[in-house]
RNA sequence: GCCGCUGUAGCUCAGCCCGGUAGAGCAGCGCUUUUGUAAAGCGCGGGUCGCAGGUUCAACUCCUGUCAGCGGCUCCA
């Protein structure tokens, strides 16, 4: 006697058993039409699935109300869209290639697979891969869902209906491990009914299967098939799935990739067969549209195009060089960036970009990262030395990271832990000094701090660096702006009390939210990392990580905008905030983070002068609220593809004369410009001013004075705005220059300069 | 770091499969044109085909290695 509570609160109540479809119907027939699958009690299953007990449940469908594509409607849809795929590749490659494993993701699908020797799937394919995709969806086979037991018997061949004996039978390890892992999780979720299961199995032509596992009494295996169970395709699966492939709609395979099975290198490689589905194939067209739109976005291609800046082999991978187009804007944006930091009472240090190694053993940071650093520079003198006495490589890392009894003395009281392994401290004239290029800003501003006396009053102390860091980066890792092997954050370590921790947590996020602001970045989320309860490598007390992830919850809260907690996220030193970036066509970037560290004032013994008269540690927080400033750049150049507002523009205004008759009036408003600080080009070329125009419009430049006689005449400028294709008409000069520089100065989102 | 693909003029790309030492458009330079809003016309210059080996009478082309870029995997204090 079910009763079902609908989204709305309302109720139904039924006299046996109900599919999900039963309920649908029961509310309208063009809901059951609309209906892809159910979600009871928050649990996305199929429509056909029966409910004999009051559960609440919502209908799945392919868009809301608004007309808006429904992410649970899309998971279904996806989901069972790789099915197909997965049927087609084998239509079109052969039925030996073996799945391993394929679920839907936020854009799309993917099908991890493995291709066997001497097959191969490439984008030639592809062609033929949608053509029969098409047709399995065109044929509007339903999606059948059927469970079979496992562990029936010791021997596979004496049941025929046995899951496992399936699995055996098909010879696909893959889906053997992905059964045994979901066997495996049963027992594990309910200990009490575990039990374990041996089979031995004889294949007909030699001995093949043999298991031993542990599961739970009465576990089944789910299969689906596209179609009828022993007559199509069909696929272990979790589920759930549409009803029938005609619900998927349209569906494409996109792109080739290599995966690992279970992401593990030393395993094996498999094919990741990427795809996407969508109800309609206007929606899927649309998708297209907009993947060439990003495309057209990458600020590799746009920081080319516009000469914003460049990578030279011969400088090194990732290392970025910033031509004069490229330097405006980052420097622009940290001009901004500093001018609040200075209002919120950051005070401007300048450190080296290398340091000590001992520095390094201080912080920690050499050698537990040593993999993701430059290598140490050691002293020529030393190396010479090293060499001569016959020292050899290993022999010598061992001493250029092995630390003195006096520094691992001092660190261990002072963290009140082994913090250095005894095997790692070595006499000192056994060690070999040298130098690193700084993977991070921090120890040089905790000497800052550490350098002089500081009471309670001073607190906190705000020390700000636009640092730049050099991170060994892996080679496939590099990209473009967005990540490279040496990198300016806007750092800052604020040195504060305990006390001090929210009101400093909350002064970063309303910075960021302000330079978010100007820059038309409103959609945007935080994610607050914490500490993971069942793990003990975190440092600091129990009561102080409380403070801190609760100071950290109580500042995202504030901020107005979606957060989420992230256990297990939080640093070993302390919690920490992230901030994700949606940009205008709606990807999302990991910028910056806020990190409490209550560790690196033992480390570098740093204290502050309470009001009882007696030292007390500081606790630090890092924050680089936008990552780095190529980072940043880089998601900039995407979010705006290439058009910068004014203020950000390396050219903001570009004087087109009608013909070198008007040259001289040209170079007139030129200098007007450039007198108010604008930053203003003449184009003196031999060209016809649609050329002018033309060349000015790929270039981005945000407004063209056009000027002939006429003007010339009146003292006037035609203008044009980037993005509308016309003449805006004339104004007079002084009245642009004014404008333009009003503009210019309250770092307006918008073109607004007119006549 | 791993796997796959790519590397030809400043830029975008053709030529490579089937070896006979390179081609287009744009950009640059010169001349003509003096132009009113998304590319005027003509001419000229420019490449040891990423780099290093090998095979061959002969290599941009085939083979090996290497470097770099791209797509993914893994990683990201």
């Amino acid at each position: 006697m079910p009763t079902i509570t609908l989204p709305d609160g309302s109720k139904k109540s039924f006299d046996k058993p109900v599919s999900g479809k039963d309920v649908a119907l029961s509310i309208g027939p063009g809901l059951a039409k609309a209906a892809l699958g159910v979600k009871i009690n928050g649990e996305l299953k199929d429509l056909s699935t029966v409910i004999d007990h009051d559960v609440s449940l919502s209908i799945v469908t392919e868009r809301d109300r608004q007309k808006v594509l429904d992410k649970d409607g899309l998971f279904l849809i996806r989901h069972s869209a790789a099915h197909v795929m997965a049927e087609a590749i084998q239509d079109v490659i052969g039925k030996d290639v073996q799945l391993a494993y394929g679920p839907p993701t936020d854009t799309g699908f993917f099908y991890d697979m493995y291709v066997p020797e001497g097959k191969k799937i490439s984008s030639d394919h592809f062609e033929a891969i949608n053509k029969r995709m098409a047709e399995i969806i065109k044929e509007n086979r339903e999606f059948t869902r059927y469970e079979l037991p496992v562990g029936v018997a010791e021997s596979m061949q004496a049941h025929k209906e046995d899951g496992m004996r399936k699995l055996f039978l098909e010879k696909n390890k893959y889906k053997i491990d992905n059964a045994m892992r979901a066997l495996a999780a049963m027992a594990e979720k309910n200990p009490a009914a575990a039990d374990r299961i041996a089979y031995k199995y004889q294949d007909p032509d030699g001995s093949y299967g043999e298991a031993d596992y542990k599961t739970v009494q009465g576990a089944k295996l789910t299969f689906y098939a596209n179609g009828a169970p022993g007559k199509n395709w069909e696929d272990l699966c979790r589920g759930p799935h549409v009803p029938s492939t005609g619900r998927i709609g349209a569906a494409i395979v996109t792109s080739l990739a290599s995966s690992y099975w279970h992401g593990d290198e030393n395993s094996d490689r498999l094919i990741r067969v990427y795809g996407t589905a969508f109800p309609t194939q206007a929606e899927l067209d649309e998708y297209l549209k907009q993947k060439e739109e990003a495309s057209k976005r990458d600020h590799r291609v746009i920081g080319k195009h516009l000469r914003l800046f460049h990578i030279d082999e011969d400088v090194g991978q990732g290392l970025i060089l910033w031509t004069p187009r490229g330097s405006v804007v980052r420097k622009e944006l940290q001009t901004f960036i500093a001018a609040e930091l200075k209002k919120q009472g950051y005070t401007e240090v300048f450190t080296p970009h290398i340091g000590r190694l001992e520095l390094y053993k201080t912080s920690g940071h050499f050698p537990y990262y040593k993999d993701s650093q430059f290598a140490p520079i050691v002293e020529r003198q030393a190396l010479a030395e090293l060499s001569a006495s016959g020292c050899t490589c290993a022999e010598m890392m061992n001493r250029v990271e092995g630390v003195s009894e006096r520094l691992a003395k001092g660190i261990n009281e002072r963290t009140k832990a082994q913090t250095i392994a005894p095997d790692r401290i070595m006499a000192d004239d056994k060690l070999v000094e040298g130098f690193m290029l700084k993977p991070m800003n921090c120890p040089h501003h905790a000497k800052i701090f550490g350098s002089s006396p500081h009471s309670y009053r001073d607190m906190p102390v705000r020390l700000a660096e636009f640092g730049t860091v050099y991170r060994w980066e892996q080679s496939g890792e590099l990209n473009g702006l967005t990540r490279v092997r040496g990198f300016t954050q806007d750092d800052a370590h604020l040195f504060c009390t305990e006390e001090q921790i929210p009101a400093e947590i909350q002064g970063c996020l309303s910075l960021v939210k302000t330079i978010f602001n100007v820059l038309g970045m409103k959609d945007y989320r935080v994610r607050v990392g914490l500490r993971d309860p069942d793990s003990s490598k975190y440092t600091g007390s129990a009561e102080s990580w409380d403070k801190a992830e609760a100071a950290c919850l109580a500042a995202a809260e504030s901020l107005g905008v979606a957060f989420s907690k992230e256990p297990g996220e939080a640093a070993f030193y302390g919690p920490k905030i992230d901030f994700v970036v949606k940009d205008v066509i709606g990807r999302e970037w990991q910028l910056g983070t806020v990190q409490v560290d209550y560790q690196m004032g033992n480390r570098f013994d740093l204290s502050y002068i309470g009001p009882d008269n007696k030292a007390h540690r500081p606790v630090v927080i890092h924050r680089a609220p936008f990552g780095s400033m190529e980072r940043f750049c880089g998601v900039l150049i995407e979010h705006f593809a290439g058009a910068f507002p004014t203020w950000l523009s390396p050219e903001q205004v570009r004087v087109l004369p009608i013909s070198d008759k008007t040259l001289d009036y040209g170079r007139k408003v030129l200098s007007a410009l450039q007198a108010v600080g604008v930053r203003a080009t003449l184009d003196e070329s031999n060209e016809r001013i649609q050329a002018k125009v033309k060349v000015a419009a790929d270039e981005k430049i945000p407004y063209m004075l056009i000027v002939g006689p006429r003007d010339a005449e009146n003292n006037a400028v035609s203008v044009r705005v980037r993005g509308v294709e016309k003449d805006l008409g004339a104004m007079p000069l002084d009245a642009f220059v004014k404008a333009i520089a009003g503009e210019i100065e309250t770092k307006s989102a918008v073109l607004s300069v007119k006549p």
